[in-house]
DNA sequence: ATGAAAGCGCTAACAA
DNA sequence: TTGTTAGCGCTTTCAT
């Protein structure tokens, strides 16, 4: 593998300017520059990218933490932050905690030794405590995740309006025994999202029923079980709001393959707009969620906190959320 | 940050001792270990991992070639890669080459200017001799891909098999005017596949219909739009085989939308055995690819590949497939 | 406009 | 068992 030193000495010039040619500083002869290139494309010169990185200090390389890839909301955030960290010519670095605040905590690991110059988080499961010391040795953003105390950008979908809205819709059809879903438990996603529903509640005067509560669904798999401990409820709820689009879809299809009607037995409502939610029947009633948007801006402040070193501070960039009615809420038929 | 210079210092030793400790060497009392030990723990210190990159000449990193995240196929690809990555200390980079041969050959660069150690390719758009030269470089495995002239280690899917088995089922459903549906339309997976398909016509001396042949299906909206090329023809089909679950979700949808039944005026059969498949209706009959298990072997050759440094040579590992029979293709309701 | 030389942080050959 | 020292390949002062 040729080197720096040996386009120098083919070019008869010095490192020195066969570096200011790669970096592509003024202050070199057209004359020179010729040589220069001249001669890298002879010996097929590309420089080392390790050698550069312990020079510079620094990578090129973003890390996004994210629970799994295998979730579509995080497989489509995943896609966007690739396109937009290549436009910028950074490589995606993706870490899968699997809900791990250990694993976490290893990865994290990979901006203090600076194989990454930035971390984006995607979720995280350790206490903010635990994660802040990590700043001292590159930027952290937060992408989908909210913390009060954390004084980096974070950008983020209006959970807490998301559930109202989604919460509101089932109200106004007339529903006041209305089942609550959600995937993580304790993640202020979570929280605001649940907040927003409760407030419409409290606005209808309806009660929220902690035994209509589901908590840890994620999956498919998780609205199946959903459907048959809320089937096997005294008093069955005659809505449900679910946190996902797919646990939404596994809980119509149980729901179907025991013969009860959606809407009109159970109405269904899922989240995030996902491509099934136009599939399965009845189409799904959701809240559309503007990822890619998120994405690109959190991507955007990554980029900028690593091209200039300002001071970190909190900073909260809010995307805005919207329903979208289908079937599985309304017994009109819209189809066709 | 602490260096180990600061390290060697405060433990009033060398440096060279401070690296032996890191690395785990012998030869280090275990005196002067808990001295160096205790060091690195009060500055805090972690090894710089470019410095150790530049010296060592490898990165821990191996990148993965995907044409898109947002494709079931490969996001449960990429997740059991990642997994797989982490177990044996390696951090794994994606690069969406996006269909696009260009992408392709600059992402290569990453294993040229020795940003990776390795590079996975789970698809490829460019020809082969163009991806050669770079084995100079760096391994390259393919997964999920097939290059006759390839001189390294591939593992893959017997897709011709797949072929075989989803047509011979159309076949001995009665069907004799069968529509085929592919994606990337070069790509020796899909010929494999093609060819397969082909095979089991000819077995049944029915005729493969060059005007019943669709390319570049990838996502549920080409389902959709194939449906209506489909619907447009004057010689319909009565059964037809889709590259992707994806593609022939779509087209169930648009089927049913313009008041078709499935199976009964076209059965479908999909591919990859997605979680969709049992989410619409009628579920949809699919062939099953072990992509886990050879996503685990692809990663293992890697790994294997970059701790010992073998000839490289050609090797082919093969995964078999396994049809599964749902309602898209089959007039009996298996339904609970 | 060009070059000499120092040094980023680490490892390993060699010496002791 | 431990230390000295020479780089890995690059960029950047500082001189000229």
């Amino acid at each position: 593998m040729a080197t720096i030193e040996d386009v120098a000495k083919l070019a008869g010039l010095s490192r020195t300017t066969v570096s200011r040619v790669i970096n592509k500083h003024p202050y070199v002869s057209s004359a020179k520059k010729d040589l220069v290139l001249q001669a890298m494309e002879e010996l097929g010169y590309v420089p080392n990218s390790s050698a550069r990185s312990l020079r510079n200090q620094k990578t090129g390389v973003i890390a996004v933490f994210i629970p799994r890839v295998m979730n579509p909301f995080f497989s489509q955030l995943i896609e966007t932050l690739e396109i937009a960290a290549s436009l910028s010519h950074y490589q995606l670095l993706v870490c899968q905690t699997q809900y791990s605040a250990e694993k976490e905590l290893t990865y994290l690991q990979l901006l203090k030794v600076k194989q990454v110059d930035g971390v984006i988080l995607a979720s995280f499961e350790n206490e903010w405590s635990k994660i802040e010391p990590f700043l001292e040795y590159g930027p952290i953003v937060l992408c989908n995740e909210f913390e009060k105390n954390a004084r980096v950008p974070m950008v983020l979908l209006d959970q807490a309006y998301g559930g109202y809205i989604a919460a509101k819709h089932l109200l106004e059809n007339g529903h006041t025994a209305i089942a609550y879903c959600c995937g993580s438990y304790r993640s202020n996603v979570s929280k605001a999202r649940e907040a927003g529903f409760r407030k419409a509640l409290a606005e209808y005067g309806v009660p929220f029923q902690e035994e209509l509560a589901f908590r840890n669904a994620f999956q498919v798999e998780d609205g199946k079980r959903v459907f048959q401990q809320l089937a096997a409820k005294a008093k069955k709820p005659t809505a449900i709001f679910t946190g996902s689009d797919e646990v939404a879809a596994g809980l119509i299809a149980e729901a179907k393959r025991n013969h009860w009607v959606v809407p009109d037995d159970l109405a269904v409502i899922g989240f995030d707009n996902q491509i099934i939610t136009e599939l399965i029947e009845p189409r799904i009633t959701t809240v559309h969620q503007p990822v890619q948007d998120m994405a690109k801006k959190a991507m955007d402040i990554m980029v900028s906190q690593l091209a200039s070193k300002h001071s970190v501070k909190q900073e909260v960039h809010k995307f805005q959320l919207e329903l979208v009615i289908r079937e599985s809420t309304n017994k009109v038929l819209v189809n066709l």
